[in-house]
DNA sequence: CCGAGGCGCTTGCAACAGCTAGCACCCGCG
DNA sequence: CGCGGGTGCTAGCTGTTGCAAGCGCCTCGG
């Protein structure tokens, strides 16, 4: 629907905006929640585009693959539609990550860890044995300590906490 | 953080004391909560419809907490509407469960779909500089590859998918 | 007896998701 | 130079989402 903070990002700057008016006292927080969740989400297409072309697909392959049209995926890789959980779905197939992923970055699943899914990844992952699996987060875990020491006014990226209203 | 239950029945329970307590049956409906039936073919209005009587809140009360219209939500839950994912995480506040559930309900996330998304874990971490990414990308392949060769009944997965060559 | 107010549902409408067709730009090849 | 083919983006359309009004039903309380 017509969240504000959907323009409060302004990345999009569509032709119109809405003022709503909410009745219920519970219907505005609600949409205070809400407004905080798809503000989380603006930058799916950027997500997307940048594993796009992390691995090498043309805009046209991966709306093959993901059974959509060449034009639609554009617009979303730039923000200019919203796609649905469907789509989304099949672009996450298309690119051959988890659902999960792309609907944590479009802000409508909410993050189960503090830490990036990275870590979960790996564990959940059925193709690493323990022994591998036990070696791959321990690198993990090593160079993410490394990076935050380097930088370590770093925050964690998800949740922003932003209050527009 | 997260909204607590309490917020839903003290709403529901403010508002309608004169609930009267039904024959018995609640225990019964709890009880089915707890199941989640794992029909992959449930339409998801049915699960939302059976969630929300099961938590004794009436329609309009379940569409006011999501934030939605009254009458939207009736076309949800029988069916007539498929609603997007925004509405369906909304929906699945108001009822206090988990997205995912729902999501699974809707079809729109397949059942733990396992290890394709390391690869865009790892991409996609900010945590990581690229160096790292692209040395646990590396060890992750090799991983796998003879993960593979070690149980070749499994059937080629989509290893091959990024080639950063 | 009848208005107030709860319930769920049906009806029309605004907005948008997503597609098909076509554009502009860049290459390699004859 | 011209042409086929690659990239991504713009324009116009259709179907659906999601909402505001309004209906019929039932229960209170005066």
């Amino acid at each position: 629907m017509h969240t504000p903070g959907e323009f409060v990002r302004g990345q999009v700057t569509t032709v119109r905006e809405k003022v709503d008016q909410l009745a219920g006292t519970v219907a505005e927080t609600v949409a205070a929640e809400r407004s905080k969740v798809s503000a989380t989400g603006t930058q799916v297409g950027d997500f997307i585009r940048e594993q796009r072309s992390a691995a090498r697909v043309s805009l046209r392959e991966l709306a093959r693959l993901a059974g959509v049209s060449n034009p639609y995926l554009s617009q979303v890789e730039r923000g200019l539609r919203k796609p649905s959980a469907e789509i989304l779905s099949a672009i996450a197939k298309g690119l051959e990550i988890s659902a999960e992923t792309l609907y944590e970055q479009a802000g409508i699943l909410d993050r189960r860890d503090g830490h990036p899914d990275t870590v979960a990844a790996i564990r959940a992952d059925p193709l690493l044995s323990e022994r591998h699996r036990a070696v791959l987060l321990e690198l993990y875990e090593t160079y993410v300590r490394e990076h935050a020491a380097r930088r370590p006014t770093d925050q964690t990226p998800s949740t922003p906490t932003e209050g527009p209203a």
